[in-house]
DNA sequence: TTGCTATATAATCTGTGCATTATATAATGG
DNA sequence: CCATTATATAATGCACAGATTATATAGCAA
């Protein structure tokens, strides 16, 4: 399992989620983060370790507490995918395809040798 | 599961998000994407069915053909949400936390070598 | 019709994710 | 040392993900 699917398996889950959006308020133990979820702490402990291996947030010690915090940088990658794409989901690339298929399709023929689709 | 969830989870899995790098140079049908990725014609299916069901991708009907393609908008809503948290993640409120803590921390004790050590 | 091609669906197996409860470990205070 | 608090880990059950092979459906073509 790599970085990328680390992180997106991490994300998939809506506690997991949460617990980011708590995150984004400021460090919080794993009480903090228990009590509003009504859900076991055991269940918390395990998320937050996901959230970890994932490199989403990063722990440090304090006394008895294991206080969580984002980690800087942690969502870079996962930007940079989405960015890689984001460009070309939204523009009319598919739709030009479907348009010179139906054309090709409708008419018999492609003209002037232009039958597949043209990227660049 | 909403709609966050199932793309996250779509995303999650490394030939999926193959898939969508394939479809980010243009259409492709079931049989385009079942080569290159020596796996199963049913699993390729599958696959694209969690992407569509997920709104990352769209269908349309070509004779026997089935040729998949980006949804356009489709990845707006991993965008923001991501963006979102982007800009905290990247600074320095949960370091500033931390000196804090630290300080009232080491104020009564002596720190013999490194008293935070991160787990892993 | 018959047959070929493209895709979808069913049945099945295996692995993994997420929850629980019970228990172990670690730090702190009396 | 002992008790308390905070957290982690173990054992377990259950549901779902992802792969395969086998089969069904749909369009096209001879």
């Amino acid at each position: 399992m790599n970085a990328l699917d680390q992180s997106f398996a991490a994300l998939a889950d809506p506690t997991r989620r949460a617990i980011i959006a708590r995150l984004a308020e400021g460090e919080a133990t794993v009480q903090d983060l228990a009590r509003p979820f009504s859900i076991s702490q055991p269940a918390i402990s395990r998320h937050l370790k996901v959230l970890e291996e994932a490199g989403l947030i990063e722990t440090r010690i304090k006394g008895t507490a294991r206080p969580r915090r984002l980690k800087p940088d942690a969502v870079e990658a996962l930007w940079d995918w989405l960015g890689q794409y984001r460009a070309l989901w939204e523009t009319q690339f598919q739709k030009l395809d479907a348009v010179l298929d139906g054309l090709s399709d409708e008419a018999g023929q492609a003209p002037s040798g232009n039958p597949e689709r043209s990227t660049s």
